[in-house]
DNA sequence: TATAAAATAGTAGTAATACTATCATTTTAT
DNA sequence: ATAAAATGATAGTATTACTACTATTTTATA
């Protein structure tokens, strides 16, 4: 028996709910696609609705614009990387080590490949996230957004990684902005290793588990000072 | 005898240097005043032409589109930064108090006020760096944008502050990305305090005094680490 | 099965944005 | 004094972001 995971979206990021048609499965999918090869300044309704050979109307009676389905996209995708944190910490005792998972889940160290089972494309997901997730809050309307629920999975995951850094060490009084940095610089020195490699030291073997080994190494540096 | 620092800008960034007249001036301070209003994407062309009074071709002189404008201001801001960086480090030789004169400088902490001596105000600069700065380079055009130098005044400062941290400690490898990590902390922990501070420990007494403890925390437990 | 209501999709717009081409005027250089 | 260069305004176009309205399909119930 398969389990298909389907999470439980925030009503204000769509207008119609897109899991429940099709056309809606279409459209996020093709979005993932599309945004991963226009970038989203260039990605339109227009394009997008051309791309599933629908008309742009059709696509907005899903989405109000493309901001909100870039949130929607964004916010199911720390929904699944908390659910992926959550499995792969289930049981484990050991702090060190979660910490060790939680690295590796953020810099895409999965063992099996995960793409069959999901809507999206994970790792097309996984590429936009890298250069466009920051751009969903870094809005003049992040106050509004937050008060409706907007950004709550990526909050949920960020404060679910600051308790195992609390548990790790309860007198680290920074933990929850680590959570943020290191989820944050997950993506950014991904992205400066791509695209700006001489900000980072992983300029010969572009590898994200360089990425990994820098942020295991932020971490416990930080959580073991006395 | 008076100073005025006049920093020498790739002219990749622009079409008609904005420095040499009045109009090119005006288009600069309003720019940021009006960015700092609207934010990035409500703020165009048109609106700043009416805000200084000409016309969009007017601007459409002076820069290409909105985000090579964008990308002129904060190649300035970085630019500054560093030239402030260099001064304020120039002829110490204690590398711990380096640092901590860097992370003052990234988090605003500066003993007189600066306003009247720039071009820009420059407490409303920092304010559109915090939101805006990363926007320039989370683009489609990375490759091609840092082929033509256009980020060089922010790789230049992220450099430098590396080569502090090499001198405090020749052994630590991860430099760079510390630097850059720092660098991009100091304005997204100054975001989220300010705008989502369950990101952050700062929520009672938002600060940017706590986010350079946090820095600093962060540099010396990775630095003195073993 | 018939038919009304609801849901869904398409057509055809508008206002604003991001530019561009052309013409007019002012400044500057000789 | 006059030509050349620089600057600015006018008036466009193509695209984007979005909306109002109409047509069609689906569903619910009599």
């Amino acid at each position: 028996m398969e389990w298909q995971l389907h999470p439980k979206m925030n009503k204000k990021l769509y207008l119609k709910d897109p899991e429940g048609s099709e056309i809606g499965k279409k459209i996020l999918t093709h979005s993932v696609s599309l945004i991963k090869s226009l970038g989203f300044e260039l990605f339109t309704f227009r394009k997008l609705a051309e791309d599933i050979g629908k008309t742009e109307a059709t696509v907005y009676r899903y989405f109000e614009n493309k901001h909100r389905l870039l949130n929607y996209i964004v916010a199911w995708y720390w929904h699944w990387l908390d659910y992926q944190l959550m499995f792969n910490t289930n049981n484990i005792l050991d702090n060190r080590l979660k910490i060790n998972i939680i690295t590796n889940i953020l810099t895409w160290q999965f063992e099996e490949k995960h793409a069959a089972d999901y809507l999206f494309n994970m790792d097309d997901l996984h590429i936009i996230i890298m250069a466009e997730s920051s751009k969903v809050y870094l809005t003049k309307n992040v106050f509004a957004d937050n008060e409706d629920q907007l950004f709550k999975p990526y909050k949920n995951f960020c404060a679910n990684i600051a308790n195992v850094f609390i548990a790790y060490n309860p007198d680290y009084i920074y933990s929850r902005s680590l959570a943020s940095t290191i989820v944050e610089m997950a993506n950014f020195q991904d992205f400066f290793m791509t695209n700006l490699p001489s900000l980072t030291d992983f300029s010969e073997t572009k590898s994200l588990k360089n990425v990994r080994d820098f942020l295991n190494s932020l971490i416990f540096s930080s959580l073991d000072a006395k």
